[in-house]
DNA sequence: CTCGGTTATGCATAGTTCGACATATCGCTT
DNA sequence: AAGCGATATGTCGAACTATGCATAACCGAG
């Protein structure tokens, strides 16, 4: 065994009734739509289906009874996306979450990778 | 909102070639085998089919290039499993990285809920 | 030398998830 | 009034995963 060893790690939110109702792919989401201005053009960046990022996005608000995105379908431009409140706020501090994580578990897999290493560990 | 949310995580390990040659239910499955003392014992007290755990040990032991289980086949008792000494020494470090990065995860989700709830965060 | 219980492995099936389509609706601009 | 581009939502099929089934090999004990 002398391969490169890396770790991942996926993380998510979930009420008691439901799971899974925020998370990475949902976090990307909302940074992808603030960024872009629609959902469309989200789900185009993030290379998903529309028909997907609407129903993430459905379920998070669904499940949180929270309203993230304020949608206006029609005009000019044909519609749009904004963040609420409620929107920015969840991005903000998952993102602290994510990476208060993230380092965590660079971190602990050094000392993992070491303790493998050593056979002659206790 | 006013459910209780909960964080939830997933971990795992791949090498350069192979994504999750180890993680949670892995490490589960030799949990089980060590206290079972066979695949079979193992599989069904997870609960998961005898094919998924053979399957699943075969692709960590490929993936890695370790021999986690010592396995016979035959006898009185039909066979038997047991852990080698990598296969002990990987439970031993996996145990640790993951309750490492849980305790974390719990301390995390704290100040992620304190956050979404003050409306008046910067 | 047969029996019992386990490992070993292929295959066909069921279940889940996601993407591709297909429409429908909406409302500002021209 | 017509067009454009985004939101809204159902449905069918594809890809992946897990399960169930079938079968074979194995070997100590009676």
């Amino acid at each position: 065994m002398t391969q490169k060893l890396s770790a991942k790690f996926k993380l998510w939110i979930s009420t008691e009734n439901r799971e899974g109702v925020f998370g990475d792919g949902k976090w990307r989401l909302l940074n992808a739509i603030e960024d872009k201005g629609s959902l469309k053009g989200a789900a185009e960046y993030l290379g998903i289906s529309y028909r997907k990022a609407w129903g993430d996005l459905k379920k998070a608000e669904a499940g949180l009874g929270i309203k993230f995105i304020e949608k206006t379908r029609g005009g000019r431009y044909g519609g749009k996306s904004v963040l609420t409140a409620d929107g920015k706020n969840w991005i903000k501090a998952y993102s602290n979450f994510r990476l208060d994580i993230k380092k965590k578990v660079e971190k602990s897999l050094d000392i993992f990778l070491k303790k493998i290493s050593n056979e002659n560990n206790n």
